[in-house]
Parts: structure tokens; sequence; C-alpha cells
DNA sequence: ACAAAAGTGTTTTTTATACACCCATGC
DNA sequence: GCATGGGTGTATAAAAAACACTTTTGT
């Protein structure tokens, strides 16, 4: 944008050569549909320049007072109703010329992303549709190209994911409140790949640590054995808070 | 700072509430002195304000058509002659009124910290002192209380190391080129405490895997037997890369 | 000769992996 | 009754943990 005037002379106190930025929050929204045994992600429609009408991940400029966190926090609450949620920050793109909105001469404004890392439970996020730009949970295998450097980022949250998958119990975050023992080791599968483990020897040594509460409750889905529906009991898992841990 | 003007009205083209940026870059560089066995990080003495007189890490603000890894090497840069180098970033800090340079009213510019988290040999890392301010390696155990945030930066780079230690080989980073089994289990015993694990398993484990070239070389210290040097054969890591590894 | 540091080997325990098989349901 | 998904058990291989012992130096 060549167009856009230099909307401000460097004041005395700023060394020359010092960037300005604007700060945006990209936020990477994974969820999984349990039914399907998909993994998703959060895209939106842009509806205003750059990238207008291209899907992107989720996101905001950090406005005045409001912390890093606060931006993520807002743009989650913007697009979603979620009951429960996590989220972590994941990495900062800060590149000069990775935002077309930044002039090509030197002057003007930095674009820098922090881009943060969530999980929500697909049963329980309502997408808050605001009638003109659209919103969507893409299966991550049908993503198209996004706005700016966001399938980099994106990559870089899916990395991410499979990484905490193996050494917390993120994977709860994800799945519904009550799930089934094939529910847990289906979400693996679909985001680990096949053949992580053996579905009989991943049962029991998730069993064996023993914070995953057997409800009794049974459920059917079609054909087949009944499954009990399983809780994760936060109390039990305690211990091995902080502490190295293999899921896989 | 009150006293300092509003040096900008917004544009037109801003939203009333965006907040403007400066964008500082903050190192945690860790080295490890093989004789003493002690693990150390840079710092240096601020010689302007705010917290002038204070030690702080080597940190930067970003300048123009500066990337952020940039400005994090340029800091280095500055502060040590390196051959070797090792660099990741590592986390970003940017709440309102973490920096004092940020105006009490909402005008004005915010201070967000980019931090790096970066590994040098100690005997091939060359202070470059410039005389006034003052800079150095400073025991882990004995670190002050330091500027800014930047004890909890500290706090953070410093779980980042004890992590990486576990599953990458960033151990030879900072070992000198050449290193005894010794120094390497104390490397370990140092950053991870003691009791991580036997010495005669751990040297066992860590040459089954084949990528510590022994050099026939013997060094002696002081009594006992003296000890083959060895050296880290990248070529023969290279298939482990990427992979979950375990050197504990 | 003996203490100190380096290096080797053996035993035991624990965990991972690979399967074989039984159970409860829908159709 | 048989296919389907759920659940249990066992036999084997591999790795982790514990520890006893040998080797080579300085003093």
């Amino acid at each position: 944008m060549p167009g856009r005037a230099p909307k401000k002379a460097h004041s005395v106190a700023d060394s020359p050569t010092l960037a300005d930025f604007k700060v945006g929050v990209d936020n990477v929204i994974f969820s999984v549909d349990t039914e399907q045994n998909r993994l998703l992600v959060l895209l939106v429609m842009r509806d205003e320049p750059p990238f207008l009408g291209q899907w992107s991940l989720p996101g905001t400029l950090v406005q005045q007072g409001e912390s890093l966190e606060d931006a993520a926090y807002r743009i989650l609450a913007e697009k979603i109703r979620a009951n429960n949620l996590y989220l972590e920050q994941l990495y900062t793109f800060g590149g000069p010329q990775r935002d077309p909105r930044e002039s090509a001469d030197s002057y003007g404004d930095r674009y820098l992303a922090v881009s943060y890392f969530a999980l929500v439970r697909f049963a329980e996020a309502e997408l808050i549709a605001d009638g003109v730009s659209g919103i969507a949970w893409y299966p991550l295998s049908q993503v198209p190209v996004l706005a700016f450097d966001h399938n980099q980022v994106l990559e870089y949250g899916h990395r991410r994911l499979r990484n905490k998958l193996e050494y917390s119990p993120v994977a709860f975050e994800v799945l519904p409140e009550l799930f089934t023992l094939s529910d847990l080791y289906q979400l693996y599968t679909t985001v680990l790949g096949d053949n992580f483990s053996d579905y009989s020897n991943f049962r029991s040594r998730l069993l064996k640590l023993g914070f995953l509460a057997d409800t009794r409750v049974k459920v059917s889905r079609g054909a087949g054995r009944p499954a009990s529906l399983y809780r994760f009991d936060a109390e039990a898992f305690a211990p091995y808070k902080d502490k190295p841990m293999v899921f896989i």
C-alpha cells in the first residue's frame, strides 16, 4: 500500500531506526468430531482487505490496555460459545513484509502476529455466525490456501498438538465430557496417524494409570458390544502433573 | 512517565482503540563451565533507564526492516564472539504495564518482548566488553533480581533447557567440541539435578546410540584413570532427527 | 599401596509389543 | 448365528534401573 501517507514522524526520543508495530493475535483452534473421527480447525472468511474473501485463522489486532492472552480470548469469545477451553501461546511471527498492509518503503507500521493454540469440545462449541462473514470447522485434510502466512501457523499448531498429545492430557480437552476408550483411541490415531499403538495395549496402559473413571454407563453404537463411558478424573491425574508422562 | 507528550494522533485508518507497540527481543543465553560444572547465563548491566544500573538479559528493540531473529542474532553478536550457536524462540511477553516506559494513561507505545533461547560454548565464547557497561556470565544459582520481568523470562528459558536436554542433542551445543563422557554426565546432573540416572546406565545408553565418536585421545584430570575424549557425530545422529529421543 | 576417576558387565525389574481369545450386541 | 465392535489375558522382547566389579592413573 504505497498510497498510504506516512502517518507520523519519529519523535526525537526514538532512535531513527526503530520499527513501529501493530500486534495481531491469531488462534489455531482445534476440535475433534468424534462421530466422524475428523480433526477440525476453525477458519473464518475475511470480510475486509487484505485477503478479502479468503479463509484465514481467526485473529484480531491487540487493543489498548489489552494483554495478548486477553486478545486471544476475545477472538475466541467472538467466534464460539464454548464451555471448556484450553489455550496456550504458540509462536510469534514477525518478519518484515509478512503482512501486505506494511508499506513497501520502510516507514509505517510493521505487523507482528502472536499465535495461540486452542482446543475446544466440538459438541459444546457453538459457532457464532454473524450473518455476513463465514465461519466454519474445516477438516485438517481439506484446509484451503489461507490468508497471510496462516498455513504455516496452522502447520505449527498441528505439530504442537501432536506433541502435546503424547505427554499431556490435552485429549480430554477435545473429547466430550464422557467418552469411550475407542473414542480416545480413535482421537489418537486420527491425530498421530495409524499404528501408533495397539488398541489393547493403549487401553491397558491408560487404565493402569488410574485417572480414567469408568461411569459403568454403556453406550451402543450400531452393532457390537456396548462400550463403557469414561470420564477424565483430574484429581487422580494431579500426581502426574508436571511429571513426564507417556500416553502413546 | 506521564510527562511524555502523546506523540501522535491516531490516523483515520486505525480503530481508535488499537495499541501501538515497540517490540523488544531478549535473549536467555546459556553456557556451561565444564571445569567448574556450573550452568551460566549471560547478563548485562543496563546503561540507560529504565532500570539503569541493574542487571538484565541482553536485549534490544527491533529495528526497521529487521526480523525478530535478526534482532536476536544482533544482540548476540554485540555481546559475544561465538563460533557455535544454538538459537530458538522462547516466548512472547506482552501484557500492558510490563515496561515502565509505557505511559500510565493508555496513550503512547506498549512494549512487547519476544524472548529467545540461546546456547553457546563457554570456552569458545569471547565476551565483548565495551568498557562502560558490564557484561558477565552468572551462575544460575546466583542470579540477582533483574530488570523488567527478566527473572520470569529466565525461569522460562531454564525450563526449556531442562526439557530440551531430555529429548534433543542440545547438550553438544554447550559442551566443548571434545568432551569426556563424565563432562556430558555432569552437564546433565547440573541441569537436571542429581539422581536423574546412574552414570553407568547413562553411559551405555548413549554409546549404544552410536553418535558419540571416540577420538581415542585420553585426558587426565588429576587423579584417576584418564578419560576418552568424544565428539558428537552429527552425521550419525541424522536418523534420530525429528524422531522421539531419550537421553535421560 | 591405595584412593580416585573411568569404564565394563551382570542381574533384576519394569515396560513395550504382538497376538490370541472371550464378550455382548444388532441384524 | 455370525459379523461387529468392545474388552481381557498371556507370552515374548526390549528397555530401564540397580549395582558389583575391573582398569588405569596420581600420589
